[in-house]
DNA sequence: TAACTGTATATTGCAGGTAAAAAACAAAAT
DNA sequence: ATTTTGTTTTTTACCTGCAATATACAGTTA
């Protein structure tokens, strides 16, 4: 096997989604913008389409036939890229304890126990050590150093470096920046959320990158942005893998982040501290209870 | 070609250094230990020596027949790692303007420019990625970030956020610590350096290396830590294109440190303080003033 | 003329193969 | 009993090749 074709999978997937009330479809420059792919692959899909009785295609003109079913669509499993799999495989190892801090990780091994390529795995590792989990040993094997409480306070003492900065520019940002809109925005969807938290408590973890994301932008510092992608990371599968006491967890985030963002609009430095220091301390106080100790 | 044998090389060399004085070698376990390698390659090299007439070797007997000549190194350039071939290469393409700001950076294209293979030239590009000098469109090309005034003065800024804070720590070691030690015997080269600095002006940027270092690891932070590499790859190349004032800069930058480990010495929060932004700001301004604009 | 389609070409993502180097294992020597 | 050497096995570093995808170019349509 060489290259998967989860792109074209996952983008003729999302097409599907847009079919349903549309008679005619838009020319073929237009939805790879729309779905961020090259013509190449649009007309793949076009292609399909056509062959599965979806439409018919002649030149410019892309009638709709028919509404798609359920079998039209790929299965999900199919529409994950190979580094997604990789990731979630390797992540899964750690967060079960699967792997011990200070072990041996093996290229070689993990690539035959995904079912993947070496060049992938190495890439994904290559990638990952970013995070701060992983450390190599050149000429040979990557050493495991694991999700402990040491590697969460280095984590959070940097973010509070970080962000406490990036929410101190944030007040300076002039009133008609659009991040203030975006701040608005935001503030909304906390309280629709805060309503019905119960059911929507998937939306939670999203939202509260986007919330963070959007202050640490406001530093300007793409080393700080950056930054930012790891905290995402660590968060996104803490959020995952512990879902103990997760309603009143989010609930709490959430009337921190109202309060943090009514300081941000306060434009008062203190005020900002505070709020901002109180919530990320007890952020870090609930990604550290959550470690195996 | 597959792998090339650049670490047989390279520690082939370093062992004809030492051969010199020496009329037998240690166990090739303890050989392997002194040059970080493993006994396949001390074996090689051992076999090698024997082969061109440098010693006998019999099980645990391993005598020296003769002092090395010139012609028994390995050329210089065959003990590049390919890593190091590409690092240069492309660095070299950065800093000469041969690539500008904005420019798409093509894998395949650089691969056949440098005269290595695919794989190794994205590996190496995902692994620089963290410099912040480029950034990957999926599927598609890099993009050159480039080496401008904004870059320099975000990694500066991080640069204090992170040294300020380890500055801190290291103030506050126990006195029993080895980093005191450390920080006498690097004071001392201090003293040696710039009393012929004119003579030994390569050796500044090592040192300057090892003291920051040394102060960065007292954050006790990982994160902390591994931004060093940044710093320290951004200020090894500048030292080496930019040699304009390079000798009253390092004098500068050498005294300053004085004046720095003084003020560690101390103890003194806000002494300690003063002398470290003193250093860092000069040190900002002479990587900004050897930037193109 | 500007946007679109048809077609050709180039590049990326990934697997497979191979020499270099590391690691593991067994036998021998202190 | 421990360290060293001889030998075998495994893994890493790197190149090549191929399908998926992106990009470039030429012809077509509004």
């Amino acid at each position: 096997m060489a290259r998967q074709n989860t792109v074209f999978k996952e983008a003729y997937n999302r097409c599907l989604e847009d079919l349903g009330g549309k008679d005619s479809l838009p020319s073929e420059p237009e939805l790879g913008e729309k779905y961020g792919i090259s013509r190449t692959t649009v007309r793949a899909i076009l292609s399909r389409m056509r062959d599965t009785g979806l439409i018919t295609w002649d030149k410019r003109q892309k009638l709709v036939l028919r509404r798609p079913l359920d079998q039209d669509y790929f299965p999900d499993e199919e529409t994950n890229s190979l580094n997604e799999i990789i990731e979630k495989s390797f992540m899964q190892r750690i967060l079960t304890g699967d792997v011990e801090p200070g072990m041996q990780i093996n290229e070689a091994e993990l690539a035959r126990e995904i079912g993947a390529g070496a060049t992938s795995v190495r890439e994904f590792l290559i990638r990952f050590s970013r995070f701060g989990l992983i450390e190599k040993r050149p000429n040979s094997h990557w050493i495991l150093k694991g999700f402990t409480v040491d590697f969460a306070l280095e984590l959070c003492e940097v973010r509070e470096m970080f962000e406490l900065r990036s929410a101190t520019a944030f007040a300076k940002l002039p009133v008609n920046h659009p991040a203030w809109a975006d701040l608005d925005l935001i503030e909304d969807e906390h309280r629709d959320l805060i309503i019905d938290l119960d059911s929507r408590f998937k939306d939670f973890s999203p939202l509260d990158e986007k919330f963070h994301l959007l202050v640490h932008k406001a530093s300007g510092n793409r080393f700080v942005i950056d930054f930012y992608d790891v905290i995402a990371f660590i968060f996104h599968y803490h959020f995952q893998w512990n879902k103990s006491q997760a309603r009143s967890r989010n609930e709490r985030a959430l009337r921190e982040h109202l309060d943090y963002i009514a300081a941000l609009r306060s434009r008062d430095p203190q005020e900002i501290e505070r709020a901002c220091r109180r919530h990320l301390n007890s952020a870090r106080e609930t990604l550290i209870d959550a470690l195996p100790r």
